[in-house]
DNA sequence: TTTTTATCCGCAAATGGGTTGCAATTTTTT
DNA sequence: AAAAAATTGCAACCCATTTGCGGATAAAAA
């Protein structure tokens, strides 16, 4: 919890109830979407807010987006090493499952950014499976 | 001309005067969303028909789904030999241009779908190359 | 610890992509 | 030409996300 708290105040983000228990939530998710927050908050918390959390979260680095197989947007903890100074270069794969709706970051899975491709400057390369998770198959 | 109402014929959509120039416009661009559809018929065609002729197109394998660097939908013409009996196996990467917004297809880079992935059942594997296009590069 | 300042919050309303219901029009079939 | 099937436009809706704004809360200054 005082983790939490501190990753808040480096990052000039004020530690108000919310936005620690949204950081502290992101922790134990592989990703979230803001209706999923909205859910685990009981609809205490104005979806406002959540969006506004998410963007300020978003620009310290300290979530990202990640793809979604609808086209909602999720978010997930950024790796210290990938994310820097509002830019989030997640250079690893994504898996979608289909059937919980959950996105799971690959890290094992380096996407290289191969800049040579005829007619093209490349800037950045997805690579995102698609299927069911194991947690889904053995339900 | 006569090839697209051909094309129309064979899969059972009426031949009418938005649908043949819809899908003519399809044979000149590499990609296209609703928003540009509307902009090139200069507004005289509602949007739900667009949604609607899209959607059409899509279920005969005409066109299919292309991702966008937003969370928008582009479609684009199908490959005769991915795209058969309403699925759309685009297996094939893609490219999208930060600056015109446009999605090219590559052809000629396959994705495999390796479904060995540990704790997955892999369906469908999407590669998505983003950066500038030589068009916008020279402008 | 009080005052000041910067953030954050909730509410209401707006924006924007996409969808649905329905009646009218057009195309296709017979 | 008449009936059946597909297409169209309009209005209204759905749902994710954003914006404006006054009020509340946290951080910094005095």
């Amino acid at each position: 919890m005082n983790k939490i708290k501190s990753i808040l105040a480096e990052n000039n983000i004020n530690k108000t109830k919310f936005r620690v228990d949204l950081l502290k939530l992101f922790y134990s998710k592989k990703s979230l979407s803001v209706l999923e927050i909205l859910d685990y908050f009981n609809s205490t918390v104005n979806k406002v807010t959540i969006y506004r959390s998410l963007k300020s979260f978003e620009e310290k680095c300290l979530i990202h987006k990640v793809p979604d197989s609808k086209n909602f947007t999720r978010y997930s903890l950024c790796n210290k090493n990938e994310c820097k100074n509002g830019s989030h270069a997640h250079n690893h794969g994504h898996f979608i499952c289909y059937a919980c709706e959950q996105t799971f970051c690959l890290e094992s899975i380096k996407v290289e950014n191969t800049n040579q491709l005829d007619g093209f400057k490349v800037e950045n390369l997805k690579l995102v499976y698609e299927g069911y998770c194991n947690t889904c198959i053995n339900n």
